[in-house]
DNA sequence: CTTAGGG
DNA sequence: CCCTAAG
């Protein structure tokens, strides 16, 4: 079941052109939306990637034998590494279940693990209202893709990922990435106010590949809940992944409400269609409001919850707190001391923009620094440590980003596509939205820092006691938007929102957490150490993705982030810039011809019920098709009609058949001479 | 939400 | 396909 969840998910983010054409039409638009009905849509938020987890989760594999899960999670790896595999036989082969559950975790413990922890995290909170909506909004954000790319670039990603040095100058670079991350400092929200049971949202929707260097692991978590059609069952975002056995999250409510966002297949034929019809609205309504709504969304999604509000309404709400999330690509950051023993090992190789670790001397760091007990008791004490050594050298601030939020994608992918396909779709996808135009927003105790000429020292970063309180933010580059509502928008929205996104999005716990076997018990550390992390620097899980792994890892260190050299080629399909500005906003649908067997019903519907009833003839003709709504047969219906009046050499794009091109002559001819008696029938009586 | 019509 | 006005 898992599985077949898996397509229901749909990618939240960009929207991968499925064809140049598409591309070009969202170009020139400036708009990306792509749906999918009879194929998978699936949301899924992306977390970033990482490869450099990989390397880790090697090492740690060899320590954690306790995590039944791991050799699971490989299997069911290994099963997707089949590039030739057809998507949908990945998903719904019941043979991959049955291997992966046998690996160690049935999937009948899988599902009551994400369940219970579900279950748990609700009760624990204490707020029946607000642990639903956290869940789903780290849910539908968050979301860990991994295996975006091959073995070795993976892990070179990681390697480099996210190392963010500050200079005492107070100039920022990214050494490992191109992009512009930002530090999120999610938890700490969460744990001023306490609401949210540790590593409440992130641990359940992302989660940490244990596969080894061979097998490309890809997480993905969906963004909330997909719904496959066919399936009632809701899929919560753990399930996708791997490590959500540990880390399984999500609430029946989530699912509900993404449905509205999501691909409601599952859902009744009535409901269905609102949503569907609603979706418009919502993308208008994000356009316009996006960043007010974002804002405003976490606690509408809260008292939502415990309300009783309609399902549409819910729905709605979600989308806005899907697409804030996605808006907010808030960073985790760690912050690693410098000391020169770490610093030689930690010493990334820059090539293009990349920063790579020498792998040696990531394992040595990592063998060297973490202990390799998995669990968050070595935590502590390394942390201390580091501490110790970051304050003899406040000079420097070393600040590694482990991990940044991708926007949200979509991605259209037919059931028959290939996991290779799949890989690749994701990888541009992600490419294009690093690729992006983003910039770095700084925030230090919930507040934008502004002025970028003031010195670190100044600003009070420089100090350790500051640095639990810093956090990154990626923002849309407003120079590179084409978009100018959104280059206006960025500036405001994000930092207005700064501190919810943080709240919301404890993603380096989260990580940890999957890792670790005892969640419970390990949530409270691992939140702690993500807020340490922020003050203090842990040379030892800085530099090496293994040192990441579960001790560190499961603090903060865990989440890298991938700045990949790779997608270049992808880039060029992809138009970035759009995506990674406003594309969530408001995204095109793909852009699907009408095959001339809907021509056929289309006409044939038509020439039944009138022009003019387009709800009716999609009812009556297309109801099957979800992506088709009575506004698109109603413009077929006009493209047709102009079609038919124009000559064949005229005529582009697939030809349709002279038959049908005149019985849509026929149909508009009658329909509207109907029309046309039918108005001065009206107005004689009146 | 539906229609209708321009873009 | 999108967007919007209008009912």
């Amino acid at each position: 079941m898992v599985l077949q969840k898996w397509l229901d998910y749909g990618f939240n983010g960009y929207q991968v052109p499925a064809t140049p054409r598409a591309t070009r039409s969202a170009r020139r638009r400036g708009t990306f939306r792509k749906r999918q009905e009879d194929k998978q849509l699936c949301t899924f938020d992306l977390l970033a990637t990482v490869a450099g987890n990989l390397l880790q989760e090697k090492d740690t594999s060899a320590t954690s034998s306790n995590q039944p899960t791991e050799k699971d999670q490989y299997g069911f790896v290994k099963e997707c590494e089949d590039a030739n595999k057809p998507l949908k036989d990945e998903l719904f082969d019941e043979g991959s279940c049955d291997r992966r559950s046998s690996s160690g975790l049935s999937s009948r413990e899988y599902d009551q693990n994400c369940s219970l922890k579900e279950f748990t995290h609700t009760e624990n909170d204490g707020h029946s209202g607000f642990a639903p909506m956290v869940t789903s909004s780290s849910c539908s954000e968050r979301f860990v893709a991994e295996k975006l790319m091959n073995g070795k670039s993976h892990i070179e990603t990681e390697n480099c990922a996210g190392k963010l040095e500050l200079g005492s100058s107070g100039f920022a670079e990214f050494s490992g990435c191109k992009l512009d991350g930002g530090i999120d400092k999610v938890t700490d929200e969460q744990h001023k106010i306490g609401r949210v049971p540790n590593g409440t949202g992130s641990e359940m929707c992302s989660f940490e590949d244990p596969s080894d260097e061979k097998s490309t692991p890809v997480l993905i978590s969906s963004g909330g809940n997909a719904k496959l059609s066919g399936f009632n069952d809701n899929i919560h975002c753990s399930s996708l992944s791997r490590g959500c056995d540990n880390v399984p999250v999500v609430s029946r409510d989530d699912d509900e409400n993404f449905s509205g966002c999501t691909h409601p297949s599952t859902t009744t034929k009535s409901f269905t269609s609102i949503t569907r019809m609603g979706d418009r609205r919502i993308r208008k309504i994000l356009a316009s409001k996006y960043w007010k709504a974002a804002s405003e969304t976490k606690v509408d999604t809260f008292y939502n919850n415990n309300g009783e509000l309609k399902p549409i309404y819910q729905s709605r709400k979600n989308c806005f707190k899907r697409q804030k999330s996605q808006m907010n690509i808030p960073l985790k950051k760690r912050k690693l001391i410098d000391r020169s023993s770490v610093s030689d090992s930690d010493r990334c190789i820059r090539s293009n923009g990349t920063c790579f670790f020498p792998e040696r001397g990531m394992h040595q760091v990592a063998s060297g620094s973490s202990p390799r007990i998995r669990g968050a008791p070595g935590l502590p004490s390394s942390e201390a440590r580091q501490h110790t050594t970051l304050q003899s050298r406040d000079s420097h601030v070393k600040l590694r980003i482990k991990s940044f939020r991708v926007p949200e994608l979509f991605i259209e992918i037919p059931e028959t596509a290939t996991i290779g396909s799949l890989k690749r779709t994701v990888m541009e996808a992600v490419t294009a939205i690093l690729r992006g135009g983003l910039r770095v927003g700084v925030v230090l105790r919930g507040k934008k820092v502004r002025d970028d000429n003031k010195t670190l020292l100044q600003t009070g970063i420089s100090h350790d006691n500051q640095l639990d309180a810093l956090g990154f933010t990626l923002e849309p580059n407003s120079s590179q938007s084409l978009h100018p509502i959104c280059a206006a928008d960025s500036p405001r929205g994000p930092h207005a929102e700064m501190p919810k996104p943080l709240t919301r999005y404890p993603s380096s716990p989260a990580v940890a957490h999957q890792r670790t076997q005892d969640t419970s018990d390990m949530l409270p550390e691992l939140q702690v150490a993500s807020l340490r992390n922020l003050v203090e620097s842990d040379r030892d899980s800085a530099p090496s993705p293994t040192n990441t792994s579960p001790e560190k890892g499961t603090t903060d260190s865990k989440a890298l982030v991938a700045v990949p050299e790779m997608g270049k080629e992808a880039l060029a399909v992809l138009p970035v810039h759009q995506k990674s500005k406003c594309s969530e906003i408001a995204q095109r649908r793909i852009r699907r011809p009408f095959s001339v067997a809907e021509v056929e019903a289309l006409v044939q519907a038509v020439e039944k019920l009138g022009t003019g009833r387009w709800r009716d003839v999609k009812l009556r003709a297309f109801d099957n098709a979800k992506y088709r709504t009575y506004v698109d047969l109603k413009d077929k219906w006009k493209t047709l009609v102009h079609t038919a009046r124009i000559s064949p050499q005229q005529r582009r794009g697939k030809p349709v058949p002279q038959q049908l091109l005149d019985r849509v002559l026929t149909a508009h001819a009658y329909w509207s001479q109907q029309q046309t008696k039918q108005h001065s029938d009206t107005c004689l009586l009146l």
